[in-house]
DNA sequence: AATGAAATTACCGCCCT
DNA sequence: AGGGCGGTAATTTCATT
């Protein structure tokens, strides 16, 4: 299975935004909307799945609604690197939803979605007792304005040249 | 509509579980993970759209696969507070999967997915046209080692009282 | 265009107020 | 008696060849 299969045409990012947005679909209504018959739009999503450009689909659940509507971004001073297996097994609360090591000033960035304050107290607690935790810094959001997941479109406007004249520094 | 219409029994949280994490599930094989006709299951399932804690369904697209290989987390410094036009305008480019307004040391904490590094200059410098931007501090993601939605469990083992004992701070 | 599977509706019965 | 909920059967829509 190669890592570029093939390359994505016009037609497969249109599909790949429509899923993205909305999965249930049915093949006659995604082909409608991209042009195709609906056979051949089921064959383009089996290759776009096959090529591992669609991982799955998963239905979005609404934190508040379930009980959880608390959300905090989490970054962790580590004093090894990268995977330990004590920090893996975090992963199996499911109030953890991200774990990314990440460059700047922390080795660790969490996202976790938690019941209430004393939730958020008790898995800092939890991450403190794993060997090599130095330090965190909770960032909690007040609002969310935003929060979806991959997008299939680019923007052209991203990669034209900066205009060197404005300029600007991360201090 | 009632912002809690009802609770959520055992059997709605396993629905919830299970959708959460696949959800092109047939609801004749849906409703045999919980114990229900696919019927029964199919009302659930309708009941917990209705009463919002299902907000959809959307494919996981693969950000490498579909020519996104760069994660980063930027804080962002802002001189007013919360919600401006002029930032909510951002929320067009497909590269901007998440704000929040957050507690912490900086105001808004934003998460893109690019093309490559180039284009994440070109995002701050985007960023940095829009009025009240003062500073921003980025973060990249090296290696991804959990990256997924809202999980419907919740742990009782965060909910403990927290042994006084360990004790941590933020510094 | 045809076949088989699945979603969706209709309708009936049970249980617990 | 009635409302909520689940089961079976019938129908329509959709996936798949």
């Amino acid at each position: 299975m190669p890592d570029t299969p093939r390359l994505l045409d016009a037609i497969d990012r249109r599909i790949l935004g429509e899923l993205c947005q909305k999965a249930d679909l049915s093949f006659a209504e995604l082909g409608e909307r991209v042009g195709l018959s609906a056979p051949a739009t089921h064959e383009r999503v089996k290759r776009l799945r096959a090529d591992g450009r669609i991982k799955g689909t998963t239905a979005q659940l609404d934190g508040p609604a379930i009980g959880k509507p608390l959300l905090a971004f989490v970054h962790v001073d580590t004093s090894g690197w990268g995977k330990s297996p004590e920090l893996m097994n975090l992963t199996e609360l499911p109030e953890l939803e991200e774990m990314h090591s990440v460059t700047g000033d922390t080795c660790m960035l969490l996202k976790v979605r938690l019941q209430s304050s004393q939730a958020l107290e008790g898995f800092l607690s939890r991450l403190y007792k794993v060997t090599g935790v130095r330090a965190t810094r909770s960032y909690v959001a007040l609002s969310t304005y935003l929060e979806r997941g991959v997008q299939a479109g680019i923007s052209e406007e991203l990669l034209e040249t900066p205009d060197p004249s404005i300029g600007f520094v991360e201090p």
